[in-house]
DNA sequence: AATCTTTTGTTGCATGCGCAACGATGTCAA
DNA sequence: TTGACATCGTTGCGCATGCAACAAAAGATT
């Protein structure tokens, strides 16, 4: 009881709304759910949904590049690809150089799809955007060094 | 072919590392990540850690309140709190006005163990306030607009 | 060449999650 | 009071996830 007040003076400004790793955590949470509004109406996951982005910019990659690129785990990223190899929107062959890898390339259907889907990414990322105004350069720098960041916890 | 590189040209700078949703997903993850370290030492998971700090600030509340005001589902809040009771860090009672709310509050164990991860955890916060140094104000700004906003998409 | 190590991608397994259904309790109206 | 409806918390179920183990292939070392 003492030790209840004594420890909530000591602690007085811990507040989940200013808590920093909270705020940012539930900012991501409705971003993304925001977002996957657009897509999900098309089947796709939120990992199929970054492999199709992946794949529709870097054309021919294999597991372990998106892996490395998109912090998914190859797990993650095999079963996504299975899956959009399923719907015909992404093609899966071997690395004729290299028998391990596997080349994943997107279908003319999953280019078809991107193509749509796009563009309404573009258009929510420019409402952000809109929405941050003279706070954006800030943000995405603030953004950036927290990324950068060495984890001294 | 031809129509990759139409749409490419028309969506140059679709980029994931400029991508709001994408950045701001890889920054809560890993803050939520290297906050972790410093509780899951304890046996806490991330919804378990919510409830006790939600509890330690708030005293005695049921599942519902926690589940309004830190955004976990039901379901969520209810394993959690029965792990935490199993650990003997929470106490479970019924709410003598209402029965079908159940009393949750920190046992005195459940408080010890807060008292001496709290100060950690609002030592990463100041880590993280100090790193981003300028831009702090502009940043929790930029949150909580972000989190206020309608879905448009 | 032969063997050992490393890398790549898939799969099994245990765990956690979201959603819906459910029992229990409370509220309201007739 | 009774019955219809709402609310709260738990549980079952399907599914995704992370981790480790694994087979196949490539590379390194002798």
């Amino acid at each position: 009881m003492d030790q209840d007040i004594e420890i909530k003076s000591v602690l007085p400004d811990f507040e989940l709304d200013a808590f920093l790793p909270y705020v940012l955590a539930e900012a991501a949470q409705k971003l993304s759910r925001d977002l996957a509004a657009i897509y999900r109406d098309c089947g796709l996951s939120t990992p199929q949904w970054r492999v199709m982005v992946h794949l529709f910019y870097s054309g021919q990659v294999s597991v372990r590049d998106i892996e490395r690129r998109v912090s998914m785990e190859k797990s993650k990223v095999s079963r996504a690809a299975a899956r959009l190899e399923t719907a015909g929107l992404v093609e899966k062959r071997a690395d004729p150089a290299d028998g391990r890898l596997v080349a994943l390339s997107l279908t003319d259907q999953g280019r078809a799809l991107m193509a749509r889907l796009l563009p309404r990414a573009l258009e929510y990322q420019r409402q952000l955007e809109g929405l941050l105004g003279p706070d954006l350069n800030g943000f995405r720098h603030a953004l950036t060094r927290l990324l950068n960041s060495e984890k001294t916890a």
